[in-house]
RNA sequence: CGGGGUGUGGUGUAACGGCUAACAUUCUCGCUUUGGGAGCGAGCGACUCCGGGUUCGAAUCCCGGCACCCCGACCA
């Protein structure tokens, strides 16, 4: 992408009623755009990187057996009520409205009963079973209060899978691969030591589910890590009994605030139900099938990435997602030289398919070009200026180590092919 | 939903109840400049969130609304 063909463009200063740091240097970076409180647009750069996110997750998903689909955000009431999640008292965060054809709706919420329903067309044997369908999709809750910048918004992108198991035991194999390619989403977006599963609530599901929750001062979470084992459990258990039953002495927990990116819940038969989907076993017997769901929050973890790893001087992003793999400065796009091997630089990543912005801008300063490099955060920047060319080499620097060194092409791209 | 706070050019700030609402930045034009948001000059850009009220006079005081932020509650 050649930055003068981009349109949004850096600010120096942030707007003042943003105080998230993730806020601050995603719209300073030009990545979101606030449009209402809790409400956020995704420009080029952000959806890249949202992108980015959205295709680890989902070729996560597909190795575990995952069928991707898109339920709609509109809403048939009568199915939140055969299991009495409609009612105003019972959630409180619906957006609903009426259809000018008669009858109510709601934006979803979530997806458990459509999706048990619309199962219900293709479970009847246990020939069928098990499956797993999940999607990417935007939520919608109409939070009393929306905070924390992008991180919990009245309007989100959530991957949600479910799974729909014969029984208990089946259930619970592919909860633990659920679980096991949960860890390895979040090693893959460069967040796997600071991201804990930790033990937590059912809530109204089962006695307990499983939370991935990122270390960082922005969290909203107090969870307790337990440094021998491993095991770390949010402090809405945190009971003398919980601890005796995990086998974790109370002297060696250590508390830490966290951001929650992801959850997995055993949903038993709470929702299949009273929607009726059921199976005929190889004895003609009918059973409800067993289900469990799966949430992970691409526009959350997109925050969550930008607090853990943002800096004094702006955005920093792990390779993995990135917006670009690589930042070409060029610092003098008036002298024919400097030009020609920075085009050619970009020609060749463009034909390798090495994502790359070109930072392409006539009249622009050395400094703000750095400054805004640095606030965007790409990995990796490439200086291509008369000095370099003079040298026969490339400037490169790392954006999160500050690394820096003079390298030839040929170890540039030897570097950045892997 | 309880409590607190803030609304002034695109952005960040200033302005005693009193001159044509000021400054920085952004943007436009010209010259200069080109390794860390460079310099000089000239411009564009605001019914001071909306609606009432008090006053000779309101960005400023009062009332209502709306929006946004923070703390708490909530977060399937």
């Amino acid at each position: 992408m050649l930055q003068s063909q981009l349109f949004t463009k850096t600010r120096r200063e942030a707007p003042k009623d943003e105080v998230a740091k993730n806020a601050q240097l995603l719209i300073r970076a030009g990545f979101v755009h606030k449009e209402l409180s809790g409400v956020y647009a995704y420009l080029p750069l952000g959806l890249r990187t949202l992108n980015n996110i959205i295709q680890i997750i989902r070729e996560e998903m597909n190795a575990i057996g995952g069928n991707e689909i898109i339920m709609p955000a509109l809403q048939d009431k009568s199915l939140w009520e055969k299991t009495d999640r409609w009612d105003d008292k019972k959630v409180d965060n619906w957006f609903k409205t009426e259809f000018k054809s008669g009858g109510e709706t709601g934006l979803g919420i979530t997806h458990e009963e459509p999706l048990t329903n619309l199962m219900r067309d293709y479970v009847s044997s246990y020939r069928d079973l098990p499956a797993y369908a999940y999607q990417f999709q935007t939520k919608f809750r109409n939070e009393m209060r929306a905070k924390s910048g992008i991180m919990r918004g009245k309007e989100f992108m959530m991957k949600d899978l479910y799974s729909f198991s014969r029984n208990e035991a089946e259930h619970k194999i592919f909860y633990e691969r659920a679980r096991a390619a949960y860890i390895k989403i979040f090693e893959r977006l460069g967040l796997g030591d600071c991201t804990h599963v930790v033990f937590a609530s059912g809530g109204i599901f089962s006695r307990f589910s499983e939370e991935f929750q990122t270390v960082s001062d922005a969290g909203e979470d107090i969870i307790y890590i337990d440094e021998r084992s491993g095991q770390a459990l949010n402090k809405e258990v945190l009971t003398d009994d919980v601890l005796k039953e995990l086998g974790i002495a109370r002297e060696s927990l250590v508390e830490k605030k966290s951001i929650e990116v992801g959850n997995i819940f055993n949903l038993g038969t709470k929702f299949s139900e009273p929607l009726g989907l059921s199976y005929k076993d190889e004895l003609g017997e009918s059973h409800s099938v067993v289900m469990g769901s799966y949430g992970l929050g691409p526009t959350r973890i997109m925050g969550t990435i930008a607090e853990v790893f943002g800096d004094e001087r702006g955005l920093v992003w792990p390779e993995a997602v990135a917006p670009y793999r690589v930042h070409i400065i060029n610092l003098a796009t008036d002298d024919e030289e400097v030009n020609r091997v920075a085009n050619l630089l970009y020609d060749e990543f463009l034909d390798k398919h090495i994502d790359a912005l070109y930072d392409d801008r006539k009249g622009v300063s050395a400094g703000e070009k750095f400054n805004d490099s640095d606030l965007i955060g790409i990995p990796l920047r490439v200086v291509v200026s008369k000095k370099t060319v003079a040298e026969g080499k490339f400037e490169v620097k790392e954006r999160m180590s500050g690394a820096s060194s003079m390298i030839s092409r040929e170890e540039l791209f030897i570097r950045l092919i892997k």
